[in-house]
DNA sequence: AAGGTCTTGTAAAGTTATGTTCGTTTGGTG
DNA sequence: CACCAAACGAACATAACTTTACAAGACCTT
């Protein structure tokens, strides 16, 4: 009930969520001062996000749950280096040709890509797309560009498809251009993602395609997650909004990969 | 749309949805005495913006809905009947049972279905989805019924994923239940719809599960359209809002199509 | 100007959210 | 293990908000 549920709760409780997002734990008494309200006001309150499933309840307070906490900090990853996510988008934009069938991957850049896209499209520019988020799903669709759904298993913390179905379908197609994102990136362990799903989807978009994109905003630099998405051999283009490191542009250019910066 | 339906507004309403979209929660009092009017007025106010779809109404005021949310029921009540169709949604959930992994198609009665799945689940009651359209996929993302998209080429008009991809998937599902929706119905044509994507689609899921169910408006009856999406040999119940003529009951009961009707 | 419709105000009845009290349960502590 | 303070939940009271129904006025239309 992400969206729907959390815009109907009243205000409160709302807003209680929102503070145990950050806080992981919420107590009665302190929430009870923060709103003015009585401590048993806060207790239904509490019970009442407990029932809709979002909480769990412990004595002297609450506890988030760890789906929700998923669920939502998609959406504050949204929020984060907005302008340099657009930027990247940007730069992105001028690697597609007229005619390019492009993938775009569940990050939230793409989906800043994904909301560029009209804009080529309405410039006597053709292009295709293939998605795999629903966001970037309604993106596309709101602009008009004629798009190829690839769905799967809905996965809640990136509102993506992934799994066996998505696999699947995946195989069976060659876009032009792929455009993917992950959480980390060194020259050795490559791009990496912590979350497993969504590895497994990104891996099979990237090897699908002629030409993979990388966008990676300037704070994925230096850090290495879970698992491995791509190495230098599988990319062929890195988009990024900042220099990095010039041991980073050395290996990425010894391993003919070219880098973007984002103006 | 959104301007469109805006420009419509009265001026107060108009005023009072500025305000909103920059305090993203207003209250009665507050209106009542900014504007002058009595608060019953703003409530009328209120529960028109509610109705359009822009706000959702709490207590002692009214907050703004999430794009998403706003565009999910913009999409739901631009057809016609809508009430009835909500009272055949109801009526629908009364035939899934716990476990039960339900398909449903790009319809708009299927929307209303969609939303009302999460109160099923929230309820105890595991249920799995599987959805074709993107409205579909949205209500249930925001509801956090699990479920698995079926994609293909978008098909702007439904807002539905179509073709070749869509039937191939379909052919490797078997869900439990079967929930689709038709333009029209006679007992000797069948159900049948004009477009011809759409028909493919819906044929699709139809021989895809174990029980099929048509949900239709009362003014299907007796009308008929270019293609036949399923017979009475395909399709398990038929819910509808009114009670329809007896030829075409004694034809159902004939062919043991169980006949619902919404109260 | 008569007869509509539409909007707004008013008051009564009905709901819901909140505060209060108080006995009971919980979890820690000696 | 027994004790105590904190936290809890049930029951009630009350204040806040809604709904319903109806009347008064504004604004057409003919």
């Amino acid at each position: 009930m992400a969206t729907e549920t959390a815009a109907l709760l009243p205000g409160r409780q709302q807003d209680i969520l929102r503070r145990a997002l950050t806080l992981k734990v919420v107590r009665v008494k302190d929430l009870a001062a923060e709103f003015g309200v009585h401590e048993m006001t806060v207790r239904r309150d509490l019970d009442a996000l407990c029932e809709a499933g979002k909480l769990s309840r412990v004595h002297g307070g609450a506890r988030l749950l760890d789906q929700t906490s998923q669920e939502l900090s998609h959406q504050l990853r949204a929020g984060q280096n907005v302008d340099a996510k657009e930027r990247i988008a940007r730069a992105a934009l001028e690697l597609i040709q007229d005619g390019d069938t492009v993938a775009l991957d569940a990050s939230t850049t793409c989906l800043a890509l994904a909301r560029l896209l009209p804009s080529l499209h309405g410039n006597g520019r053709q292009v295709q797309a293939i998605a795999c988020s629903l966001d970037a799903a309604n993106a596309l669709a709101a602009g008009g560009v004629p798009f190829l759904m690839v769905g799967g298993n809905f996965h809640a913390p990136a509102r993506s498809f992934v799994g066996a179905f998505f696999m699947d379908t995946m195989q069976r197609l060659h876009p032009d251009r792929v455009f993917f994102s992950a959480k980390a990136y060194t020259p050795d362990s490559g791009f990496t993602d912590p979350h497993l799903p969504e590895v497994g989807a990104k891996q099979a978009l990237v090897r699908s395609g002629g030409s993979a994109v990388a966008l990676l905003d300037s704070s994925k630099f230096g850090r290495r997650a879970l698992a491995t998405i791509a190495t230098h051999a599988n990319v062929d283009v890195v988009v990024t909004d900042a220099p990095p490191s010039d041991e980073i542009r050395r290996r990425l250019e010894a391993d003919d990969v070219r880098l973007m910066v984002a103006d």
